[in-house]
DNA sequence: GAGTGGTCTAGACCACCTC
DNA sequence: AGGTGGTCTAGACCACTCA
């Protein structure tokens, strides 16, 4: 099974579940641990590993909300027939690209600061005439514009950005760096027809459909750190969506 | 703080912790604890409630993903400044016409029995030849067509399911009476210009841009229950996703 | 009846935050 | 220093499934 290889250091900061939710995942997906068969019991694993049986618990919980193994009382608890593809949220022709061997760069078309107008606060859920950074890119790939991303960032999010930076180094991960750290976000998606200087950037003509994104970040504080519309290639992109619900969906 | 209100009944088969999640989700919902105030501490809650921490835990687990509230180690658990709107996954302006006391409507366009081609085949990993039902329906509001709905469901599981039966109810609701429970879907969100008998049935002009929905929905063993391919009128339709992530958003 | 996962308890120690 | 949430333990009883 290859569950022996399990190994677990005690005196690490890493908690126990966590390293044993992570080597089971790895195990998962490298097929060391083949789709449809049954782990070992709960207390059988417990012996064998050495920790308590809720310690288990907490490890396979969240294998199994991510879907790579389905449990049943009664039972046991099996390696799911049809592990999910990503563990969540979202993903894009753009990343299968990438996936490719396809080179992604960004160009940052402006950057500026301003204030925050009646409607921008509103949206942000900040006072009027706030500092923003107002920042225009566009995402291309081998050349061609994929996606044309309008962001706007609180001024003291990023107080020292340049525009080089933007052009490295992704939003989210420069926020980090500055130690804020985004941990929800929510996305409409949309389309509509491609307005003339979109159609341009996008390399699409006009009467083209795209998709647009309208996005709100907040870090762990519940901020809003950054206000994204964004304008898709329809043609070349879509969005996936994952859902979850033990007691079924909608 | 409303919290002395929560009753817990020791007899019901319903988990403590179920119990406990609920009620506390619904005085937030319901305003009766306000955002950004601190809940007690988990062993003043154990105490309050008489039940144990871990119990108590598992109850504010589900509502700190859920993002209903926010723990930090050495500060408490605060409700969250900006509750997310819904707990999971998607809604659209079709929700909020109904919420506005628009009627929806669902229209069977056909329904019948076939079999599996090559491609659905593989798409539903399925046997070829398998049978199959295939659905076309429209959801209309207020006599307009909002969404065009093409499905295909293995026919065992819905064996005795009539046009009447999805004109009132919805797919999965059928399933559900059936005891099988839809549990995890996969979705892409596309964009493209509507067909001419898209067009027609959405009430819209030829160009115009339309969303496309194909989603895979497993039950609980993993198996796929149904298959969708759906086109929405962009003009009437967002779709909504919340992501999550503890250390951080891509 | 034997084994499984689902729930719950009553403790313990720790890292982190504020004062 | 005192309180908070994060982790972990070693038990217990139950509902469910299968032989």
């Amino acid at each position: 099974m290859g569950l022996e290889a399990v190994q677990l250091v005690r005196t690490s900061p890493v908690p126990l579940f966590f390293q044993l939710s992570e080597q089971i995942r790895t195990l998962v997906e490298g097929g060391q641990l083949k789709p449809g068969t049954f782990l070992p019991g709960e207390h059988d694993l417990a012996a064998l590993w050495g920790v308590s049986r809720p310690t288990i618990r907490r490890a396979l919980d969240e294998l199994a909300t991510a879907g790579l193994v389905q449990r049943r009382r009664g039972l046991g608890t099996m390696v799911a027939r049809h592990p999910i593809r990503r563990s969540s949220s979202l993903s894009s022709l753009f990343d299968d690209l990438v996936r490719l061997g396809h080179q992604p760069t960004t160009q940052v078309l402006s950057m500026s600061r301003i204030r925050a107008s009646e409607e921008l606060a509103h949206e942000m859920q900040i006072r009027r005439g706030a500092d923003l950074i107002s920042l225009r890119r566009v995402r291309l790939i081998d050349g061609s514009g994929l996606a044309l991303m309008q962001n706007f960032i609180p001024a003291d999010v990023l107080p020292l950005a340049t525009r080089g930076d933007f052009e490295v180094h992704g939003l989210y991960a420069l926020m980090r760096e500055r130690g804020i750290f985004p941990t929800t976000a929510m996305q409409l998606i949309g389309a509509r027809i491609a307005q003339r200087h979109e159609a341009s950037h996008l390399s699409i003509s006009e009467g083209s459909p795209v998709l647009t994104a309208h996005r709100t970040t907040r870090d762990q504080d519940g901020r809003i750190v950054d206000l994204g519309k964004h304008v898709y290639d329809a043609s070349h992109y879509l969005f996936e969506m994952n859902m979850t619900a033990d007691k079924g969906i909608s």
